[in-house]
DNA sequence: GTCTATTGTTGCAATAAGCAACAGGAGGCG
DNA sequence: CGCCTCCTGTTGCTTATTGCAACAATAGAC
């Protein structure tokens, strides 16, 4: 069931031999794993005060600004009590805070000012790992890099499957940036 | 707090104004992130009988066959405890065995035949999310996409911190000392 | 103005995870 | 050879996270 998933558009025309890019993606998922393992075992030392999930949440808002926590639930797959309790966590921490101008359905999300440091903060740390480990790449390769990584994540996701965590705008609306 | 990081080695040479690179750091940790995020997501529907920890230490063993308890803990930054314990579920499960010859310290660990089967099982509907999002992907691109993941993966890790979760060899490879 | 669907919250249960204390054995040293 | 120390794994207790189900409150539809 692996996959014989070249059926959409393009397969190249240098080297592809389908067995090549089994193998490529066999490596690609590899690697995906090792990142995300390796997010989760960073995610408990870049906030102590905040797990893996709260650090999600923030980002969330972040990149959502005024979203809601049905929008949150969907976005990581969580149940709406879960995050209802991590969001009642945080705004007791003061790090959320609900917006005043609540017109539509929920309750539109924000962070305050403190959020904002504990997001940095948590970036922060983050940000000195993703360094350390682009240390000997060139400019051009860490663009390239980058590059492929938001194609990757903008890719086919988000059609079969509920919505992304961050990065996808909520309404598909004016114009992805 | 941020970053002027580029204090490593080379820098590039065709664009590399700070702010540029500066900007695709940023948008490589924003990227990870998702992964990150995303990959605890999809591992809650790759297994469900297995949890992400579960999982991930299936991987590690695959990966290092003959590790010990602490070993991953270590890796995943883990109480030593609760592998304990989420190791005597794999192997009441019956997933995970202990090697017969044990000589060293503690005590190897192998996979079982139905171990192999749950975790080609999760990585069999991984790959699909993944084939999914490389779907309109160039072979040539999918092979220098995975060549890049590997290298960010190898990349100064391992020093600074106890070690990885998966893919980083016990005994330091080939070729680098 | 009522009715339905969405949104958020709480009770209960299961799991995951950490800390501390402890048992058992490997290796080192006299 | 015998003792001592450190490593490895396990268990008791506690806390945090998550899900399911039931419930309250409200926005939007008719």
């Amino acid at each position: 069931m692996v996959g014989e998933s070249n059926n959409g558009s393009n397969s190249g025309s240098n080297n592809g031999t389908a067995a090549e890019r089994e193998r490529a993606t066999a490596d690609v998922l590899r690697a995906l794993i090792v990142i995300s393992r390796r997010g989760v075992a960073d995610a408990r030392i870049a906030n102590l005060s905040l797990s893996m999930t709260d650090q999600s949440i923030l980002g969330y808002i972040v990149d959502h600004p005024g979203c809601r926590s049905t929008d949150i639930a969907q976005a990581f797959r969580l149940n709406r009590s879960t995050v209802s309790r991590q969001l009642a966590g945080l705004m007791q921490l003061g790090v959320v805070s609900e917006q005043a101008d609540a017109s539509g359905r929920g309750r539109p999300l924000e962070l305050t000012d403190s959020g904002w440091a504990a997001y940095d903060e948590a970036i922060g740390i983050l940000r000195g790992v993703v360094d350390e480990n682009l240390d000997d790449w060139t400019d051009a390769e860490v663009a390239r890099f980058a590059h492929d990584l938001q194609r990757f994540n903008t890719g086919a996701a988000g059609e079969t499957r509920p919505r992304h965590p961050l990065e996808a705008p909520p309404a598909p609306l004016d114009s992805a940036p």
